[in-house]
DNA sequence: CCGAATCCCTAGTAAAATGGTAGGGATTCG
DNA sequence: CGAATCCCTACCATTTTACTAGGGATTCGG
């Protein structure tokens, strides 16, 4: 019931390439470095962002990946599915579990409780919510 | 994001227990043959459970397992992290991770949104439920 | 058109987790 | 005593996880 690491690194280049708003491809060494993600590691889970549909990128010497769309228009639950697959918490239906078993209807419950909280937190919303408590964390940020 | 199928058959073990009120010690072998569970495999979890207070047990030719407490003071989420541990979704926090990173906030919320089902799912829960469906299941039960 | 920088692609791999199985020992009870 | 049951330790095959290695394909400035 735990994302895996390759997820988190996951959410956490998203969010690194959603926190400055540029068009610009960054480098995977860049973001691999700011994020502390295993360079080549990184390279993996990027082209399965892409391939997703979520990033693009381009090669060469000013190369570098970037979002394929605006950051309020990705979801962390899109980037967790994308890595780690859909997350049905049980596998439905259990080959042999007789057909009135109570658990089917809880599992339906699990996952809607989950999903309102992966599906509806973009990464605008990150982003937004991180700057706010730099503001507040610092609060002799001036005078 | 998934529970492990050691979980599920944890879960439909104690439904099994639950089902029938009564304090009477159900052998192993029966609750492995009515929720098609290996058994061997079922002896590791029951012992597991009982381990952490949820079951009892007695050997002898009439022996076997029941509740250690009534089928509404345990719940779902009991069992499952009796059986596959803790489930933070990430570990916080996250060794490399900048101190104002976002996500642990996120993590939080999944986690509350989680607990909110399986935590308040008892087996009384799930057995009544279960009875309900059953009734309206087959319609022409009774004249 | 060269060559440096970058992404891209295929393999391999050590360690851990998963989903079991095997065999026999310890209790209980008629 | 002896049959039935739980109890305990060990083992094992397969899959998943979290990487690493090595080089190929593009892009672009010059």
């Amino acid at each position: 019931m735990d994302v895996s690491v390759k997820g988190e690194y996951a959410l956490r280049a998203v969010f690194e390439l959603s926190r400055q708003g540029r068009p610009e491809p960054v480098k995977i060494a860049k973001i691999a470095e700011r994020q502390k993600i295993p360079q080549k590691f990184l390279e993996m889970i990027l082209a399965q962002l892409k391939q997703g549909g979520y990033l693009g990128s381009r090669r060469g010497v000013d190369g570098g990946y970037f979002l394929a769309r605006p950051p309020d228009q990705i979801t962390v639950g899109d980037i967790l599915r994308q890595i780690d697959g859909p997350f049905q918490p049980a596998k439905r239906p259990f080959a042999d579990e007789p057909t009135d078993s109570p658990f089917p209807e809880m599992w339906d419950r699990v996952e809607r409780a989950l999903s309102c909280v992966i599906d509806r937190t973009t990464f605008a919303d990150l982003v937004e919510r991180w700057r706010q408590r730099r503001v507040k964390g610092i609060p002799n940020w001036q005078i």
